[in-house]
RNA sequence: GCGGGUGUAGCUUAGUGGUAAAGCACUAGCCUUCCAAGCUAGCUAUGAGGGUUCGAUUCCCUUCACCCGCUCCA
């Protein structure tokens, strides 16, 4: 089926259906009513969400790729705390840059960021008259002389003096008589209001401010921490990487679109620790792996893309340098466009040159063979999302088929599926049953597999199907005779029969990712 | 945060100001030698709270969740 015709058929509803029905992705709080921008994960959606996070781990750390001058690249895991000292997250700027102030638009019903809007004001001898007029940072001198004409105000801009919204005296104060950046009416623009995207709680048993923490908004910091631990307790050189796979929370200020942007979310990143001057060449290798890494794993060429971030959409960290780089997924809530998946970020020497300043410890790096060569590392970051990844998984995976039972199978990788076969005895009589059992202990010491004896062998298959099982063994009679059970492909229905023998050694095959 | 929509069983749908109905799924049993067949029995629902009323799933208010659009999104 062509991707085309799947999105036309595809729709999220089925797949959020699909994912409750089955086990993969409840409503968190369920039969509270739930609770927004939270999820929780069934039993088979853990399972592919801790084999999706094992395949990651094992290309990071276990089993890194082959660097560009032929030998494997140097990575090693972390696990840091979900809560740090907050004095973390003023270093890395989240405290003070994390969170946007919103300006809201009574009249329009539009919103800006305060951060965005500038004001130009004319003096006038009496203060009730002030002439004060937003605007977009950005907007052309054309359009700006033109709306001040309709305004029946000056066009002159060279009569205004130019404030960011912050700077104009007693900005809150003045708002009622200040024109909003669309507005026909003066006074319609709201107080800037505060979103902090941190969650905050308290150390210990009472609350107060001298004892509120965050709760991380990205696992990246708690690399950064533990650099110098990390030197000083391993032998790793630079180049090297640190890799942590863990949850981050952000008070999201709209949740959406089931678990793509969600408040309590699983990231794995890894931050790659080299010289300024290779910084480049390692961005580039990154992305490279990262890309091939998502396409081993089944997502579709057609549906990935590699993005440059546009310098207005760069974060705090990334202004410098090769700036970031997404990969992103055509979700079917996004299409025809796309969502990021994974972001590869040139941090430049931002985090451990913040950490130096604020916690006194030097960061720099030492050349342990020629100690004249000190320097602060620069970081590429490959940051993936675990949930985001989950989702995209469920959504390439999700594929209409009207020629079958279920209607639909689930296309997951044989290493990725939740569970990798199903033991049927074709019969829940005679000798099929203990022959079946017999296979399916012997499996079960290294797959997660299922016995499903119940029910004709049209309905197991069918739900094998909607779980996305790659591989059906069925016993039946020529099973007791001659030894053989037949395969039954997922994908295909098509049947073969290998000897009960070697199912083992056939599973295992199929497993290689 | 704004605007619009939705909310009855696991799913899809009925229905009513007065005992909430069905199909599929699920569970148990029978039957069944390869793709949700058949028979029997069983389980499960008006998102939450309040108001009006003798009585509310139905009318009203509030709230919550989800979907769409806007906004936002290291």
């Amino acid at each position: 089926m062509k991707l085309e015709d799947k999105l036309m058929t595809v729709d999220m509803k089925d797949i959020v259906a699909l994912c409750k029905r089955r086990g993969f992705v409840f409503p968190a709080s369920d039969i509270y009513g739930g609770i927004n921008g939270f999820w929780d994960f069934g039993p088979l959606g853990v399972e592919l969400k801790n084999n999706l996070r094992d395949l990651w781990w094992k290309h990071m750390v276990l089993c890194p790729p082959i660097g560009p001058d032929g030998t494997p690249v140097e990575i090693v895991g972390l696990d840091s705390a979900i809560i740090q000292n907050p004095k973390a997250w003023e270093a890395s700027g989240h405290v003070g840059g994390f969170s946007d102030p919103m300006v809201d638009c009574k009249e329009t019903k539009l919103r800006y960021r305060a951060d965005h809007l500038i004001i130009l004001h004319q003096e006038q001898g009496n203060p009730q008259d002030l002439r004060a007029v937003t605007f977009v940072e950005g907007t052309s001198e054309e359009d700006i002389s033109k709306r001040l004409k309709k305004l029946g105000f000056s066009p002159n801009i060279s009569d205004y003096k130019t404030f960011k919204f912050f700077d104009f005296p007693y900005v809150s104060e003045n708002l009622d008589k200040i024109f909003g950046p669309d507005a026909k009416e003066k006074g319609t623009l709201t107080p800037p209001k505060q979103f902090n995207l941190m969650f905050h709680t308290f150390v210990g048993a009472t609350a107060g401010e001298d004892n509120k923490v965050y709760l991380r908004p990205e696992t990246a910091q708690g690399i950064f921490l533990n650099f110098k631990n990390v030197l000083d307790s391993t032998r790793v050189r630079v180049p090297f990487g640190i890799a942590q796979v863990g949850k981050a929370f952000r008070n999201e200020v709209t949740p959406r679109n089931f678990i793509f942007r969600s408040r309590e979310f699983e990231q794995m990143e890894m931050e790659w620790f080299c010289h300024p001057d290779e910084a480049k060449k390692w961005f580039d290798f990154w992305i490279e792996q990262r890309k091939k890494f998502w396409l081993s794993l089944g997502l579709s060429e057609a549906s990935l893309d590699c993005r440059k971030h546009g310098q207005d959409e760069l974060s705090h960290y990334a202004k410098t340098g090769e700036g970031t780089y997404d990969i992103e997924y055509k979700f079917p809530f996004t299409a025809p466009g796309f969502g990021e998946l994974e972001g590869i970020a040139h941090r430049s020497n931002f985090d451990l040159t913040q950490h130096e300043k604020h916690s006194g410890v030097k960061m720099e790096y030492m050349d342990p063979v020629d100690t004249s060569k000190r320097f602060i590392p620069h970081v590429i970051e490959p940051a993936a999302g675990l949930t985001r990844g989950v989702l995209a998984l469920i959504c390439e995976a999700y594929t209409v088929d009207a020629n079958r039972p279920s209607g639909m199978y689930m296309n997951f990788h044989p290493a990725l599926a939740p569970k990798k076969a199903a033991i049927l005895p074709l019969t829940a009589k005679e000798e099929h049953v203990p022959l079946a059992t017999k296979l399916y202990l012997e499996l079960r010491e290294e797959f997660a597999v299922d016995l499903d004896i119940k029910q004709n062998i049209g309905k197991r298959y069918a739900r094998q199907d909607e779980i996305g099982t790659p591989y059906c063994f069925t016993i039946d009679n020529d099973t007791v005779t001659d030894g053989t059970v037949t395969v039954r492909d997922r994908n295909t229905m098509a049947q073969e029969r290998i000897s009960m023998d070697s199912v083992a050694g056939y599973l295992r095959e199929k497993m290689r990712a």
